[in-house]
DNA sequence: CATATACATAGATATCTGTCAATGTATTAT
DNA sequence: ATAATACATTGACAGATATCTATGTATATG
């Protein structure tokens, strides 16, 4: 698997447009233009978007016929969430405290 | 305290001097002279990203004489750790699990 | 086959951002 | 008081970025 890249990860979470998508996807596996209707921007936009979340390695694309599935790719979330962890510089183990 | 703007912060890391400078904080609190001495930056540049810092709420800035000690600000990397593995969307557990 | 849909690519453009040199302002040291 | 140190501010500028329109490509549908 690719490295995790932490400042290409915070760059795609740095715009709040693919902040949102993120969200979004959080909850389930989205298709574009199911993405694309909940946003005021064009198609080429979100394709571009896409391009930049996919290409820090937090986004998964299914291509299924002429739709492609966009999903969190968790494996890379949770290695981001442990790095974040890390600058947390916590002894009182209240970051990120496991459980719900 | 001020709300937690998870764009602002991912912003703030989306600089590989400003993440650096980040991670030299959690080890420990800092002045800006001696973090200036680590980086290839001239010091308005430093005084720049370390705007940028303060501003997203992740980093404090302490003032003593004519020095400015910065340090991370861990009520808010918690708060912005625990943001993150909201998006995991992960029902294992393994996301941030506690512990180190 | 012809048309519609989903998405990508190319090119243009306005704005944002990281950086610097120059300068200003406190504070410390001599 | 003078000089040095730590940091901020201003203004300039090159490069990055978000956005659009126009167009291309693949797939599904009639």
């Amino acid at each position: 698997m690719a490295k995790l890249d932490e400042v290409l990860v915070c760059k795609a979470l740095g715009d709040p447009n693919r902040m949102e998508i993120v969200k979004m996807l959080s909850d389930q596996e989205k298709c574009g233009c199911k993405l694309l209707e909940k946003f005021d921007i064009t198609q080429p936009t979100l394709s571009h978007h896409m391009k930049i979340l996919v290409e820090s390695g937090l986004v998964n694309d299914r291509k299924e016929g002429k739709w492609h599935y966009y999903s969190i790719n968790t494996d890379v979330m949770r290695g981001f969430c442990n790095f974040i962890k890390t600058l947390c510089n916590d002894t009182t183990g209240k970051c990120c405290k496991g459980g719900s």
